[in-house]
DNA sequence: ATTTGTTTACGAAGATATTCGTACAACAAT
DNA sequence: ATTGTTGTACGAATATCTTCGTAAACAAAT
């Protein structure tokens, strides 16, 4: 499997079009600069390596250049996890886990949610035995 | 709070001695080289250079010298996973809790604790309503 | 047509991380 | 005492990331 490793900032980059869909650099520029404190051409130039790279693609068929992830959230999250569980978490999913809903306020809902999710998970163990 | 941001390389450190507890240079490279490819003079260096930034404590008496981590695994974790839910996770917690359980092995014992972790979580925020 | 504002392209400087060669000190074995 | 081994210190090369200044293209407004 191909390895991706963007960096800090190109992953504020990615966030910001995982949520927003397409946009301009522009736009990325006026989200990022609310929280970091950057040039629009250090942007620019940020985007422009990412497409070198291939995080990025981009439509340049108006001069106003629009640009799109160009690799997944999906898969992206699980690389990082991947990584992360393994250098930080001494291999231990459930670790990670438990630090997580310790730290961070979750809804009695998205409890809820997750202890199905448990379940489901527990059945499938089940079958695959 | 002291914000510390360990590179790549010095968690993979920091990952060894964390589980392994003191260790020389050596320990640590020998551990390193099964699934990296650096130099031995690489990571004595890489480990003077934590020592200096105070990421890694370090006992001098004997010739050989043995080095400790400096921050806890537990900070750690809760620093780098607080970036990641933020920048990787729109914010979602139980998004990355979800998505950690589903890709990672867990035994059956591990998910129970999970759940019974989940009862405690759900108990407090009753008692703190 | 000239000015003004917005955009991309490019290059280069600055900052940080990674790698390793070389020198030198300590020590053990001969 | 000499030799070989293992360790630290240090400097420098290389690589990678981040930042921004400047120039050129373009469009809209005057």
């Amino acid at each position: 499997m191909k390895q991706i490793r963007p960096t800090e900032s190109e992953l504020e980059i990615l966030g910001v079009l995982w949520e927003k869909g397409p946009s301009t650099v522009r736009e990325i520029h006026e989200i990022l600069s609310q929280t970091k404190d950057a040039g629009y051409t250090t942007t620019l130039k940020l985007m422009q390596i990412m497409h070198e790279k291939e995080l990025l693609q981009r439509d340049t068929s108006s001069k106003t250049h629009v640009y799109t992830a160009a690799i997944s959230q999906q898969k992206t999250q699980q690389q990082l996890l991947d990584k992360m569980i393994d250098t930080v978490f001494g291999g231990s999913a459930s670790q990670l886990v438990m630090q997580a809903l310790g730290h961070h306020q979750s809804s009695g809902e998205e409890l809820e949610k997750i202890r199905q999710y448990l379940t489901t998970i527990e059945k499938q163990q089940k079958e695959n035995r």
